[in-house]
DNA sequence: GCCAACGTTGGC
DNA sequence: GCCAACGTTGGC
């Protein structure tokens, strides 16, 4: 799942203590993936973009899948979709849990080098979607790592 | 700041 | 329902 530092990074998720809503996805793949993929307990990986460096920061949990993202009815909000019908809204959110920061951001030159990541989906030229799946000999192999707990 | 990739929009 | 134009993402 990814997220611009500038806009909301692991940091302001370690920050919030506890579930925090993952709002303003915008695309319909993405909306599709909180309400058919995801399920509650799931982990993901924390990916900061438009970073220096960009790449996967730390590791957090899905808490709560597929449900309507507030801000879309919030005229105050950057988020907000006034074409969204309130009985039917567009866009769902999910909520996330903190689970743990690396000891470094790991680039995504270095993910594109990974065995076991090389049909990842975020090292994929082109890939823009703010989330996707992460399969489990890719997630293994970014937990093996040497020192990403030290 | 450039630009490739690709999703979305809207005319027809 | 095609497809060109446009807008956005995000690495570099």
């Amino acid at each position: 799942m990814k997220s611009e530092p500038d806009v909301y990074s692991i940091d302001d998720l370690i920050a919030a203590g506890g579930p925090a809503l993952w709002e303003g996805c915008r695309n319909y793949t993405v909306r599709n993936f909180m309400r058919d993929t995801m399920k509650v307990g799931d982990l993901a990986f924390f990916y900061h973009s438009n970073a220096e460096p960009s790449g996967i920061v730390g590791t957090m949990k899905i808490t709560r899948t597929g449900y309507p993202d507030p801000t879309q009815f919030d005229p105050t909000s950057e988020y907000f979709d006034p074409k969204s019908p309130v009985d039917t809204p567009r866009w769902l959110a999910v909520d996330v849990e903190f689970v743990e920061k690396f000891s470094r951001t790991i680039p995504l030159a270095e993910l594109k080098e990974l065995p076991g990541c090389e049909e990842m989906l975020v090292t994929r030229r082109g890939q823009r979607l703010s989330v996707m799946p992460v399969t489990e000999q890719e997630w293994n192999a970014v937990l093996g790592i040497p020192g990403l707990r030290a």
